[in-house]
DNA sequence: ATTTTATTGTACCAATCGGTAAACAATTAT
DNA sequence: ATAATTGTTTACCGATTGGTACAATAAAAT
């Protein structure tokens, strides 16, 4: 039980992976406060909202994660396919390949969605419009790459949920594999599967 | 709020649908007995394992309605492509276009997940094999059959995540075209992705 | 050195948590 | 009718919940 927080920044990173391992309900205040080794007291003075104002800056940190790592270099890279690429690499190492959940997602299907339901939405949006650009700019047609990126982030979520209820590592490995292939086919090969 | 539960099987739908909206944490006993009518002595009556032995009889329900209606046809039927085709038509149904969350899978994504792991697992073990039979009946090797069929299961999971994150059935709906239009897709062309 | 200011520990709060006890009513079997 | 069983009500339990008050302390600014 190490205390290796100085800053209040530094209690985000904290904060977010005891959420993701207990939930938004699970996560306790007296956990909290044992594993950031903070004390209620000190964890209301950085956190005057409570435990709602700690999760509502956790999906923000998170959210600006993604938007540097992520989504950005899909919408501004010279090469879409490496960014492209290079997103799958770094969902999978960020995922831990499916070892560690995504928070946004289980807040998705808990009943807090209704609290950070802005939150949810634009994390997931904001993905698949950029995932949609970085497709569009490789040579779809918007309706085409709007569906493949779709396919793309539901299937990494699916992963996500799969592997965990197997217990199966593995799982989200070859999910990633299949995610990669079907966003890196060319749109010139009239291949893959487009409902109705 | 009326109070229909007559016999103690009739409150296991209700208690599915309480663990559905709020999650088991978010289920507390006294939620639990306001939607059933049944007081926390009745409650304990009928299950005196607690909270735990209700989410336990929740998830075998829900197993076993899957497994009648869904796994063993998808094995037994006659024509294999209609059963998948019938798979996708429950499942469309039974999650209501996306607005019905799937419980097991919100499980898996929550620290519960431990608690009822086998129930979890079996869960989608058993759709994934008896779905792996009815592709391979219609011609997919085994292995091809399998990567199929985890994917089906996790883009609907994922599906469901999604669809509840943007609060938009259309994601649903889509992937499950998508869905269908991949399982039924025949073992001779070679389209799709397969990793490695 | 002294006065702000930022941080923390402790004690406390009402409310709710899951669960229990046992008296009570209703049903069923004999 | 009576006895045994099944179901329900009500009051209660200790523990924990998220949150507050505030004094004590540490750090920074003057």
């Amino acid at each position: 039980m190490p205390k290796i927080i100085a800053e209040r920044s530094d209690v985000i990173p904290v904060l977010a992976e005891i959420f993701r391992e207990y939930g938004y309900e699970g996560a306790s205040l007296s956990l909290i406060a044992s594993r950031t080794g903070l004390g209620k007291g000190s964890l209301y003075h950085f956190f005057p909202g409570g435990k709602e104002q700690m999760a509502s800056e956790v999906l923000r940190e998170i959210d600006g994660w993604f938007e540097d790592a992520v989504y950005k270099p899909l919408r501004d890279a010279d090469d879409p396919r490496a960014a492209i690429l290079e997103m799958c690499r770094s969902v999978a190492t960020y995922f831990w390949s499916g070892k560690r959940v995504c928070l946004i997602g289980a807040f998705a299907l808990d009943n807090v969605r209704d609290r950070f339901s802005d939150a949810i939405r634009d994390y997931f949006a904001v993905w698949q419009r950029s995932l949609q650009q970085a497709l569009v700019r490789i040579g779809h047609d918007a309706d085409r790459a709007s569906d493949i990126a779709e396919d793309a982030i539901l299937s990494i979520q699916g992963a996500l949920v799969l592997s965990r209820a197997l217990d199966d590592a593995a799982v989200f490995e070859r999910a990633m594999a299949r995610v990669e292939t079907g966003l890196l086919a060319g749109p010139d090969q009239g291949n893959g599967h487009t409902g109705s």
